[in-house]
DNA sequence: ACAGTCGGTTTTTTT
DNA sequence: AACCGACTGT
């Protein structure tokens, strides 16, 4: 076995720049990194040493912070580029910042670890992946294969799937893993009654599995760096000496693993400088804890605490309107953003709110108005729909396909998630490590090789019994009388045609391997006989997928790449809108946004409320404020009285986040009705102007009226309350709705 | 072994 | 409505 801590990665190789001499050199004040700082900004780039704090509001120049920072170290020779850390939360944001901090300080800025917690958690795993049971080669599985797996898990335990949904204990699992917790740390208590209070076992079942199949899912990335972390001080002890400095990018956004991580790390020198904003922390349902921005100043005694508050971005009416709203979440440090630009009077437009009527006209009033933007001169490229769910980009779409304006979905369906990728890259994943179970399962039989659920069943049988993986058990089986004639030799051709690819692994590029085991597997002939309307668009993906490979030095870089970098980030040079979750927004920004769905129940999330009680609607409410922030110039909130849910016809209420916008700041446009108690005018009278009416003004209408409603038919009232209805349809039941929506029946 | 049908569920956000 | 998974018949 070879030694697992072999380091000599870290020994600069000879292309390296000479090592600086003479420790710390001063930086020149006019360095060009530091020219055009802001006084507090300047305070976050010098002050190099010791632990920092940079509470950094939505376009306060936080990257920029970041980067110059870089800049400060790496020309103060303070350390050399491999001792610096710097961590982000999305790849986006590793490569804008690689990118800005080569621009300052040349082709070093190749050297620094920088990158996600998880590339960086990998390639601290590859090193010592004995140390945690994995062999350095493990694959990393995405969610699909995850569920999958735990599904095999689950099944195997006898546990009713109907009853105990893989999905939720997956989720529970992942949740556990974000707080750093192992099998054995899962007690009756936390286990709770999820899988019939069998979930810890299951989970240290799963883990078992994982192990097997030389395989990690994300979680793990970051658990198994803290398993080697604890376990091992020496390897500890030799990434504490390495990391002089550490810089970490969206702070709020950690969770407690990676909390601890970053923590440990950080204890020899204790140069850590995070970066984050309480106000735009969007992900605690995935683990994220606001709280770790809290915590900083205890663990780190005498930490500088730097705020940036001079806004670069949006107009004092945005600003304005976004402050506003984030007001009203108790839970926050506190901050006040102040327009830092020069505006032109004439050009501010206020933050503009609109209702309609239903999700197409929505659609409508939204591409109306990005046609009306471009006939003044603003290009596509600059406009943005910023939507809470994935479901609520397809009404834009379509709208914008009729209307024949160039746009992209960001976030939508990724380039390797789609299943003819997946199959390909199950077959590259079979030949780079035996081991890989799932992948062995998912290709063995595709194209159909007359393999199925018997043979399979066989397969799985000498694998348990020899401890085998699933791919070594094949070729034991094929030796045997086990299988019939025919599934017989179909499974030894493909033992043997796999072992032939891997035999070429080293000698073939890997490009051209790729290829011949696409066309020799019969895979990519599978969809060039499909009839199906997709199967050429398949065929042309799986050409780009091997055009992809040889962008990288082999097939296990390619393989840990599409597994840690699941984007597809189509930034071809076409002028075209941008269509994206709020959650995909964060750290983005536009001239000019549109925010639609600004209705109780879709935004804010019922499930948000449900599930995370007034604390989930305070992230809503910061959701909120991220996507006001993302905007430059202009706003436009949009709201639709009916919404089509599951097929049925469901009236909304305006978001409370509506109500919460000052007056002063907002132009509304309703049409006639639809607003409610929002009719125009409205007399502004500062913040809360726009609450939902007074409660005097009741309605006309009276219990046991019958009435008609354009979109639910018939029915009959049920109760009033001020202005609206509970209503009893016949066709679509009990519905609330404005008063204004029905007419006397 | 596999295709076709039936029934139940789905829509939160993602490294 | 549309998609998925389990079941059934060939």
């Amino acid at each position: 076995m070879t030694d697992p801590f072999a380091l000599d990665d870290d020994i600069p190789d000879p292309f390296q720049p000479a090592p600086r001499r003479g420790g710390p050199a001063p930086v020149p004040a006019d360095a060009p990194w530091l020219i055009g700082l802001n006084p507090e900004q300047h305070q976050a780039v010098t002050t190099t040493e010791g632990p920092v704090l940079v509470l950094s509001g939505a376009g306060t120049g936080k990257t920029r912070v970041l980067t110059s920072r870089l800049a400060q170290i790496l020309a103060g020779r303070r350390a050399q580029p491999w001792q610096i850390l710097a961590v982000t939360f999305t790849n986006k944001a590793a490569r804008e910042m690689k990118n800005r901090v080569a621009h300052m300080v040349g082709p070093v800025a190749e050297q620094l670890w920088l990158g996600t917690f998880h590339s960086l958690c990998v390639r601290i795993l590859r090193r010592h992946a004995e140390a945690v049971g994995l062999k350095s080669n493990f694959t990393i599985l995405d969610a699909d294969d995850q569920l999958r797996l735990l599904k095999q898990v689950m099944e195997a335990e006898h546990i009713d799937n109907k009853k105990w949904p893989a999905q939720s204990l997956m989720g529970a699992i992942q949740r556990w893993k974000d707080r750093g917790l192992t099998p054995d740390k899962i007690g009756a208590d936390l286990a709770g009654d999820l899988a019939g209070g069998r979930a810890g076992q299951l989970y240290r079942l799963y883990q078992e599995r994982l192990r097997t199949l030389n395989a990690a899912d994300f979680g793990d990335l970051l658990l198994h760096c803290l398993t080697l972390f604890l376990s091992h001080p020496d390897a500890l002890a030799h990434y504490q000496e390495q990391f002089r400095y550490i810089l970490v990018d969206e702070y709020q956004d950690t969770n407690v693993a990676q909390y601890l991580w970053l923590r440990l790390l950080a204890q020899k020198h204790k140069n850590i400088c995070c970066v984050g904003d309480d106000d735009q922390s969007i992900y605690s349902w995935r683990g994220a804890e606001v709280g770790n921005i809290l915590k900083f100043e205890r663990d780190f005694p005498g930490a500088a605490v730097v705020r940036l508050e001079s806004n670069y971005r949006s107009t004092p009416h945005i600003l304005a309107a976004a402050s506003a709203l984030i007001a009203n979440n108790a839970d926050r440090l506190g901050k006040t953003l102040r327009p830092g630009l020069k505006h032109e009077a004439s050009e501010i437009e206020k933050v503009r709110v609109r209702g309609v009527w239903d999700g197409p006209e929505e659609a409508r009033v939204v591409i109306e108005e990005i046609e009306t933007l471009q006939r003044r001169g603003e290009s596509a490229a600059s406009m943005a729909i910023l939507v809470r769910a994935g479901f609520q980009t397809r009404e834009f779409e379509e709208r914008l396909i009729t209307t024949g304006i160039p746009y992209r979905v960001i976030g939508g369906p990724r380039f390797y998630e789609r299943q003819e990728i997946r199959d390909a890259l199950a077959y590259l994943r079979l030949i780079n490590s035996p081991d890989d179970g799932l992948a062995f399962e998912r290709i063995v039989n595709l194209p159909k090789r007359g393999l199925g659920d018997a043979a399979l069943q066989a397969v799985h049988a000498v694998a348990r019994a020899r401890a085998f993986p699933l791919f070594e058990a094949a070729r034991l089986l094929v030796e045997t009388d086990e299988l019939k004639p025919k599934p017989r030799g179909a499974l030894s051709k493909f033992c043997d045609d796999v072992l032939r690819w891997r035999s070429l692994l080293d000698d073939l590029p890997h490009p051209e391997l790729a290829e011949m085991v696409l066309d020799e597997s019969g895979y990519v002939e599978m969809w060039k006989n499909d009839k199906t309307p997709e199967a050429p668009g398949r065929v042309e993906n799986l050409k780009e997928l091997v055009r992809a490979l040889s962008d990288y030095e082999n097939l296990q870089s390619f393989l840990e790449h599409v597994a840690l970098v699941m984007e597809n980030d189509q930034r071809d040079g076409v002028d075209k809108v941008t269509i994206m979750t709020l959650h995909g927004a964060k750290g983005l920004e536009f001239d000019n946004i549109f925010l639609p769905g600004w209705e109780e129940g879709v935004f804010p999330h019922q499930r948000a409320m449900d599930e995370g009680g007034n604390a989930g609607l305070e992230e809503e409410r910061r959701l909120a404020y991220v996507g006001l922030t993302r905007a430059r110039k202009r706003v436009l909130v949009t709201f639709a009285a009916n919404r089509r849910i599951y097929n049925q016809w469901q009236s909304a209420l305006p978001s409370r986040f509506l109500d919460e916008l000052p007056a002063g700041h907002v132009e509304v446009q309703a049409e006639r009705g639809l607003m409610g108690s929002w009719s125009q005018p409205a007399k502004p009278k500062g913040p809360g102007a726009w609450a939902i009416a007074p409660k005097e003004r009741t309605s006309d209408f009276d219990v046991g009226e019958r009435v008609f409603h354009q979109k639910f038919g018939g029915g009959t009232v049920l109760a009033v309350d001020g202005d609206k209805l509970e209503i009893n349809f016949d066709k679509a039941g009990t519905k609330k709705v404005l008063d204004s929506f029905v007419e006397p029946a």
